[in-house]
DNA sequence: AATATCTGATTGCATTATGCAATCAGTATC
DNA sequence: GATACTGATTGCATAATGCAATCAGATATT
């Protein structure tokens, strides 16, 4: 699958690690929206993402070291994914990409305040962030989640007044 | 080529808009690289773009309205590409990639280090090539180009202690 | 005036990626 | 024992990508 790369250039290196049409969505699902398991990531994707390609981007992020894999105790088949420390790194980036979108296409409105809130707080709110989701992927201990939290109330409340 | 969004997710709309292999080499080269015309794009490029990507990608970008194109005085079969403001206002989400990828891939030393500069100098260098970028691509007129010469400068100073 | 070179591309063809629908074999639940 | 859930895989069609060759008009060289 890994060839040599095309140019050492760091752009370029990102864009060939990250830069097709499903990877980011699947870190963002994790990143975001907490999914662990294949089947949330299958079912509770936005996008509609196909289980081939989420099996095919599962395992290419954990061979180039995105993501880890565990069992899962309640369930012999069951699988729980975590983020690695670089994964985690991508959150300004992620940050990055929902500030530009957020201006440049057409967003829609639930969305637009997390990626508003996301901007306001800038790198202080993304190191909180950041902090949660080493606690939560790689010490594996109850985290506090105040960051998160604070996201995706603010998304919930953007829904409900559209409701 | 276009049809409905997945979703309206800015991440999302970003990487439709932008999340192939070759739509940021090209669009980095004309930032970076001060590329203007097809030719300058097609063999200075470290990546080898295929002249038929290349064409497609210009094509895209200016569909999507990331680049604008004029016809070069010199001759009449020129054309010169110019960035968009919303083009220039991917800078930092480059720099963001440019900063991960530093860190977490094997990049080749003189493209390191211009990276490492566009990353310390924040979003205060950030600012300052935008504007330049602005003066050259929207205002076409003679613009100073300080924090452009300052990435330039310090990478071939890269260069010439590697040779 | 002929030749060579440079301009921004396009064409043909092979390979690779993506997408959809159906299916799989273990596991757990009822 | 039937049903549903687990993380996938398979077959097949379509779309994107990549390489090499080629194009015609414009300019430069001799």
């Amino acid at each position: 699958m890994n060839d040599l790369p095309r140019s050492g250039c760091p752009i370029n290196l990102t864009l060939e690690a990250l830069g097709d049409r499903w990877s980011l969505i699947v870190i963002r699902d994790i990143i975001f929206g907490n999914r662990r398991h294949y089947r949330e990531l299958l079912t509770r994707s936005e996008e509609g993402i196909a289980s081939n390609i989420l099996a095919d981007r599962l395992k290419r992020l954990m061979a180039g070291g995105f993501l880890t894999r565990e069992d899962d105790p309640s369930h012999k088949q069951k699988a729980i994914y975590s983020l690695t420390e670089k994964t985690i790194q991508l959150v300004p980036l992620l940050a990055a990409m929902a500030a530009w979108g957020r201006r440049h296409t057409a967003v829609s409105r639930p969305l637009a305040i997390r990626a508003k809130l996301l901007e306001e707080g800038g790198p202080a709110l993304w190191a909180i962030l950041m902090d949660e989701l080493r606690a939560t992927h790689l010490m594996k201990q109850a985290a506090t989640t105040d960051a998160f939290a604070r996201l995706q109330d603010a998304y919930e409340a953007e829904l409900s007044q559209n409701a």
